[in-house]
Formats: structure tokens, sequence, C-alpha cells
DNA sequence: TTGTTAGTACGACGAGCATCGTACCATATG
DNA sequence: CATATGGTACGATGCTCGTCGTACTAACAA
């Protein structure tokens, strides 16, 4: 939101190491295992994290500037999605075999942070 | 080597975090990689890193604490293999995932460092 | 206009990481 | 014995990370 321009990595810049960072972090994990759930684009704050918000940002902006999801602002809200078409197409079958592993995606919480 | 046993988590011990940390290093990967080309148990200093000796300890150490590495003591060095099966089955398809995705492996140079 | 909501920006803190050099230890070989 | 080889242990350095609180903004609702 606000002026700044998202920076999104297209599929050929996604680097390996920097995709198995972003997703090597137990949080960060958590969320892409939610997204791949349910692909529906979602507010940050819908996740169930307990985290304070400015971790929340931290996190997602990670993974945006991974390029594991992408981010698009609507209203007061940045929708994110995961990446799914570039990640398979870049690394075939990473997402599949660290989403198996994945420990269960945290209980989608009724209320937001 | 000397009296230390090495730690070695076993298999279901294996935490995918720790794994994705383990090889979202440049360096790390690149040992990795060629122990996947090749796996004939191999010295530390045979893998043509440009980096110091006591950085390489370290860098086996994080593999081996996380999993993806068997070290044993064989005289005067400490042989490593990759503990494919072991990952294949606590995380189908991974190691593959980011085999394919990873970098050529180092040339091995003949002189070690 | 006054709030509320969803999120960012900034600065800080402690912890961890990648790197190095130096010192040291085993084993093997002269 | 002495020396070379392959590696560890320790301490240090500088950078990055995960986390937080505070302050702020933009969009929307009453």
């Amino acid at each position: 939101m606000f002026f700044m321009s998202l920076f999104h990595p297209n599929r050929d810049q996604l680097e390996l190491a920097d995709v198995l960072h972003a997703l090597s972090d137990p949080q960060r994990l958590s969320i892409v295992a939610s997204l791949a759930e349910d692909p529906t684009p979602r507010r940050c704050g819908s996740f169930g994290l307990c985290i304070s918000k400015s971790t929340l940002t931290h996190h997602f902006r990670v993974l945006r500037e991974a390029g594991v999801i992408e981010q698009r602002d609507e209203g007061t809200s940045r929708l994110s999605t995961l990446r799914r078409d570039d990640l398979d197409e870049r690394f075939p079958g990473l997402l599949d075999a660290v989403l198996a592993g994945a420990p269960a995606a945290a209980p989608l919480l009724a209320h937001s942070y």
C-alpha cells in the first residue's frame, strides 16, 4: 500500500538459496503451508500467527522478495498468494516436497492477531 | 577424530526447517551437490572450496547436525557422505528438487585447499 | 470529522551466522 | 624421533536475522 511499489523478482531471477532461506523459518513455513492449503488471496493478519504486526510485515517481505509469494494491495489490505507456477517451473517438485514435509498449517483462528 | 563423538540426528528427528536452513547457503549447497554427483565418501578438504579450514569445519558441522550428511573418521580424515535414504524417506523429493535447481557442483580441483 | 482497520517505516535489541587466524591434536610417513 | 597432513577448538569480527514497540499512513465506516 502507500506509494512504494513492491519488489517481485521475476521467474528467472529466483535464486534457490534465497527460496530455501525464506522457507527455513517456521513462521514463514506456516504461512506458505496455509497459503497452499487455501489458495484464496489473503490478508497478512489472517494467518493466526502469534507475532507482532511489524514482525509479520518482515516475514511477508522476505517471502515476497525471495519470490515465494506475490502481494498486491487492495483497499487497506495487502493480499498474498503463493507463486506456485513460477516455483514449479524454476524448481520442479521443491514446493510440493516442502509442503509434504511441513507441519500442518496453523489452525486459522477466527480472530485476527 | 579426537575423542568427540559426532552428533547425528536420526531419521525421525530430522527437522524440515533445519534441513532447509542447512541447504540455504551457497557453499553448503555446493558441497551437497558435489556429494550427490559422486557418492564416494570424501574428505572435507577435497571439495575445491575457497574458504578457510575452520570455515569448512563449520559448514560440515551444520550439514551433519541438520542430518544432511553423515561423517565418520578414518585415519586423519573425516569422511562425509550424503544421507540420501534418510532424507528421501523423511522428505520425499526434496533433495532431488534441490539438486536439480542447484547450480552445477564446483569443479573438483585436483589440489585440496 | 472522528475512529477503526490493516499495514508500513524506523530504530532498537539480542541472538545467530559466515568468516577468519591462531593454536592445537591425531595419525601417518620420513 | 621429526614432520607433514587433515582436521578441530577457541576467540574475534562484522553482518544478518527474528523480534519488538512506537509512530505513522492510507482507506474505509460511522
